[in-house]
RNA sequence: GGGCCUGUAGCUCAGUCAGGUAGAGCGUCGGACUUUUAAUCCGAUGGUCGCGGGUUCGAACCCCGUCGGGCCCGCCA
């Protein structure tokens, strides 16, 4: 059984309508490894979706989380923003500089910055959630419960956190960071609590109160996230395994959620994304590829395949080089397969059932549209690539395609993919075994490999070339004019030529390139090789 | 120290929950297509299931141990 139907199983025992909760700080630009938290929730949904039930996705915004520390992208200004909510600090402009402007004008945050565009990305990939800013909902009171609980009995929450996770908190530690004068979380000191205010004395030795029910502070993350799956009524959510470690926030959660009394959702762990062969994604180190990067190189139903062919708890490492030909390909040929036709053999056996089925369901959570089919578009990404090389106007694409009868028209699909696969070659990830390369200057160890016959195809081919009409049909007809000549088979011509023109064996077929070559520059390769 | 995930073909992985003859894709090699956009089709190749014990008629799967890789036990998600 597919991952997202095991879930669905597991919530199905629970009840029949579902919220399915995902959640990211928005500290920094956004990256693939997000989009996994994100779209392993949108997939439980649909697979809840699909089994009868209710469920709606929804996506929390910590922007009540404050500035940890001034990252490489930001100007030494924001040190004074640090411990501030990100949802309440103006944005780094293109200089890395707090955009005061946008941020008194229009209310432009940190947290609205790095957010919007991941937004932008989402929709693209068909996810669509419900937001639920994190900040605005401590503003509207939606936090004073669970608060006022933990802030009534700090003892309970400190008894459940020292047991489950094993570390012990500080003895001055209080569930509930005020804000203090600066408006910032950091260096506070809780000196009294009467409900509803919090007293505190803050590192610039000023004193005030901070009332739990209008966000003047905020619960910290162990206290937090519990509460949210409260007042939001989440029934489900998945996380990074750093909040599934034993003794980490799930575990802890799960307890503080009954103290505030309602039932912890079902969870799901996934592992991390990293980048192949650079390790693990780190917003601060710039070692990313954002979500709106990787959607000029492919499309999004093959980045929803990536995740719905990885079963959760494996850990997935994005290769922006051939890694991605291969899944597209893999996509491909999955969009062209006929499940249905395959399942109904009676002599299967259970393994190759649950793999065909697998791979099924994965197709179908890996379209754009919910519930609509997935479309083959015939041409491999292989082989797109190659004719994106050859042929540098889209026409030329298509006329090729439409001669070797792969395609009548293209459709809206194919050129959306044209586009992307044009990008992806112009960009430093397009893998260079996949580049088409063409000699400068004659290839000695491919020429060595040839027979005899083969070479003295060479002299044949220098003269037929010399005056073909430098067009694909012009240049096709010179090779056959060579075998003529040379009294070889094509098979030696065009053994010698890919020697020759791209020092390989074989390859791409050579006419319609060369046509698109300098014929001057050609010819001058054709005779250095037939004098060495 | 405590815990989580992970280890299966050259590569990426499925199969482990419900034990029953080791699977898929890619790659590689060979052939076909009276030569082809590294295409397509067919065939072959390929594994001490990390290692050692135990349970069982039977273990990749369950139990115990062990080794390697990743990660968590921070007011970071």
């Amino acid at each position: 059984m597919h991952w997202s139907d095991v879930m669905a199983q597991r919530l199905a025992e629970r009840g029949e309508t579902h919220i399915v909760a995902t959640g990211i700080t928005p500290s920094g630009e956004f990256h693939i490894g997000h989009l996994r938290e994100i779209l392993t929730g949108d997939m439980i949904a649909r697979a809840a979706r699909r089994a009868g039930m209710e469920a709606e996705l929804v996506f929390v915004v910590d922007n009540a989380d404050p500035l940890r520390k001034v990252y490489p992208f930001l100007d030494p200004e924001y040190e004074t923003f640090i411990g501030h909510q990100l949802g309440s600090i103006p944005a780094p402009d293109e200089n890395g500089k707090p955009d005061w402007k946008r941020f008194n004008e229009e209310g432009w945050t940190y947290g609205d910055h790095f957010l919007t565009p991941f937004l932008e990305a989402l929709k693209l990939i068909g996810v669509t959630p419900r937001l639920l800013p994190n900040l605005e909902a401590y503003q509207a009171g939606k936090f004073s419960h669970a608060a006022r609980v933990a802030c009534d009995d700090p003892e309970a929450v400190r008894e459940i956190i020292e047991r489950v996770s094993g570390r012990e908190l500080p003895t001055d530690w209080f569930p509930w960071q005020p804000l203090d004068s600066k408006g910032s979380l950091d260096g506070v000191n809780v000196t009294g609590y009467e409900y509803p205010h919090v007293h505190w004395t803050d590192a610039h030795g000023v004193d005030g109160r901070s009332n739990i029910e209008q966000g003047e502070g905020k619960l910290p993350w162990r206290l937090d996230w519990p509460a949210k799956w409260g007042f939001n009524a989440i029934t489900c959510e998945p996380f990074g395994k750093d909040h599934g470690a034993a003794g980490g926030s799930y575990d802890t959660g799960k307890e503080i959620a009954l103290l505030f009394g309602h039932e912890p959702p079902a969870p799901l762990t996934y592992e991390w994304i990293s980048l192949r062969g650079k390790g693990a994604m780190s917003s601060s180190s710039g070692n990313t590829v954002g979500p709106i990067e990787a959607l000029q190189l492919v499309p999004p139903e093959i980045l929803r395949f990536l995740i719905a062919n990885s079963k959760p708890s494996k850990a997935i490492e994005f290769d922006t080089g051939m890694g991605l030909v291969n899944l597209a390909d893999e996509y491909e040929r999955l969009c062209a397969r006929d499940f249905e036709a395959e399942l109904a053999d009676p002599d299967l056996s259970r393994r190759k059932r649950v793999q065909i089925e697998d791979a099924k369901v994965a197709l179908e959570l890996s379209v754009v549209e919910e519930a609509t089919a997935s479309v083959a578009t015939s041409v491999s990404f292989r082989h797109l690539a190659l004719l994106a090389q050859v042929k540098p106007q889209d026409e030329g694409v298509w006329e090729s395609l439409r001669a070797t009868g792969t395609i009548v028209d293209p459709t809206p699909t194919l050129k959306d993919r044209l586009t992307r696969m044009r990008s992806w070659i112009a960009s430093e990830h397009f893998p260079e075994e996949m580049r088409i390369h063409l000699c400068s200057e004659p290839d000695a160890t491919a020429l060595g490999e040839l027979t005899e016959d083969q070479r003295s195809v060479l002299p044949f081919l220098e003269k037929a070339l010399q005056s073909a009409p430098w067009t694909t049909e012009g240049i096709a007809e010179a090779f056959k004019t060579t075998a003529t000549l040379s009294e070889t088979g094509m098979r030696d011509v065009y053994r010698a030529s890919y020697a020759l023109f791209m020092g390989t064996e074989r390859g791409p077929r050579l006419a319609p390139i060369l046509s698109n070559c300098d014929q001057g520059e050609m010819m001058e390769l054709v005779r250095q090789a037939t004098a060495l």
